[in-house]
RNA sequence: GGGCGAGUUCCCGAGCGGCCAAAGGGGGCAGACUGUAAAUCUGUUGUCAUCGACUUCGGUGGUCCGAAUCCACCCUCGCCCA
């Protein structure tokens, strides 16, 4: 069946330059539409298909923070959860979760799981590491004990876990940075993702591995310097990986920066091959970059600021911790259609969050993602009917103010 | 009735003659957060104002150049004795 509708495509490809490639039978990229850069896709994979763009919901030790279960990440129509290498290595212990039988089993979430590979923490933990080429030292961040993380470790926890879609170690540049240096990482990254082809192609080929199909994704580095950024893109894509991420971005440098390097590199990412934008972003962010041709997102935005009672709304920003919604009976948002502002007030979630209630960070992180998911799906109905470029020019006057 | 002890800014609580508008918590108000070391972090919290000025430490009156701090009396609360 699935055979039939690659045939298809392909027959749609050959009039409107749309793209379908199959790696496998369960694992391909199709382009279904495209408004300018932007592009509605649709990717199989052997957990399920992944309707683009998306935005995965991110739960880095296995949990999304605040309470959700795969369950309720159903109820909003998440479609890909994010979890972490580094994180999950360390507590339990990817040993543990490869017993239990990989994430999915281990969650009880059976769509597509993506694994960040530990190259963020290079970065994050920045005052508790050190790098060489063979790979990274790790002081944990739980008891200071040393862990080396390489290409090869990465690689070998991330098939322990299972996952969907693992990602390539790489090393996630602060910004800003000098270019010696950004020109050197870039390098190393190159060579660090040569490193994890190799050690997955092993892995999926081990009668013990989990998921023998588990994808790859290749990650852009360059800090903010596009010829950098443009030598490493070119490089990665001669690896013919099953995805293309940008990373290193939405690191401190101002948006309009992130856009200038998005618009250097999407010309030469892969057409055929689903683009992520690792942490990002915004839903104005988010928007603009759709705009300029990228598939996947990702950000701990969603939970954490909804956690600190940043909540996101059709109309705006608001803050339920501020003292104008104590006596407010509205939902959250009247437009929204999740569990929380199906049912409770604004009133009475300021409440639950003022007085740390565990209820309250729960109901607040379903709704601010089910705002992003609702927004994706927005995108993705307006990419279909070809007026995502009026949706996005609308959208991104508003999304971002705060009232 | 007698004997101790205590009353500090929204709350708890430090201060015990000048460096005190008064530490530190809590609470309040506001802000930050972008591949989660984040249920975290930051600012602010007497009044007016630019330095600065003014009112405040149970009450009233004193001592002193100067008092939240010392003295006298009063009020309130706690414990103990009758």
């Amino acid at each position: 069946m699935l055979k039939g509708r690659t045939a298809v495509f392909r027959a749609k490809q050959k009039r409107v330059r749309l793209f379908s490639v199959q790696k496998e039978d369960y694992i391909m990229f199709t382009l279904l539409k495209t408004e300018g850069a932007a592009r509605r896709g649709r990717f199989e994979t052997v957990h399920g298909t992944i309707e683009t763009p998306v935005f995965m919901n991110v739960g880095t030790a296995a949990a999304i923070k605040g309470g959700l279960s795969a369950y309720d990440l159903k109820e909003l129509n998440t479609q890909v959860l994010l979890c972490n290498t580094y994180h999950l290595h360390l507590r339990p212990g990817d040993d543990i979760v490869a017993a239990q039988g990989g994430l999915h089993k281990f969650t009880g979430w059976d769509k597509p799981i993506l694994t960040d590979s530990g190259g963020f923490q290079v970065f994050s933990l920045s005052s508790l590491r050190k790098i060489t080429e063979e790979g990274v030292t790790f002081a944990s961040h739980l008891d200071g004990h040393r862990i080396f993380m390489g290409p090869e470790e990465s690689m070998r926890i991330q098939s322990h876990l299972a996952s969907t879609i693992a990602m390539a170690f790489d090393e996630c540049v602060e910004n800003p940075a000098e270019y010696d240096y950004s020109k050197r990482s870039c390098e190393r990254t190159f060579r660090w993702l040569v490193r994890c082809r190799k050690e997955m192609e092993k892995l999926n080929a081990h009668p013990d591995t989990i998921n023998k199909n588990q994808m790859l994704f290749g990650i852009n580095q360059g800090c903010t310097y596009e010829d950098l950024r443009i030598k490493h893109m070119k490089q990665i894509a001669e690896l013919g990986l099953d995805g293309y991420a940008i990373g290193g971005l939405a690191v401190g440098e101002p948006a309009p920066e992130m856009y200038r390097i998005i618009e250097a590199v999407e010309p030469f990412m892969p057409k055929d091959k689903p683009r992520y934008l690792m942490g990002v972003g915004t839903p104005v962010n988010i928007l603009e970059a759709v705009h300029r041709g990228v598939d996947f997102f990702d950000c701990v935005m969603p939970s954490r600021n909804a956690r600190h009672g940043h909540l996101f709304t059709s109309q705006g920003i608001i803050n339920i911790n501020n003292e104008k919604y104590k006596n407010d009976d509205s939902p959250i948002d009247p437009a929204c259609d999740c569990p929380t502002c199906q049912r409770f007030s604004r009133a009475y979630i300021r409440h639950l969050i003022k007085a740390d209630e565990m209820l309250g960070a729960r109901l607040v992180v379903a709704h601010n993602l089910r705002f992003y998911n609702k927004l994706m799906e927005d995108i993705r109905f307006h990419l279909d009917q070809g007026t995502f470029e009026s949706f996005y020019r609308e959208k991104r006057e508003i999304y971002g103010v705060r009232i």
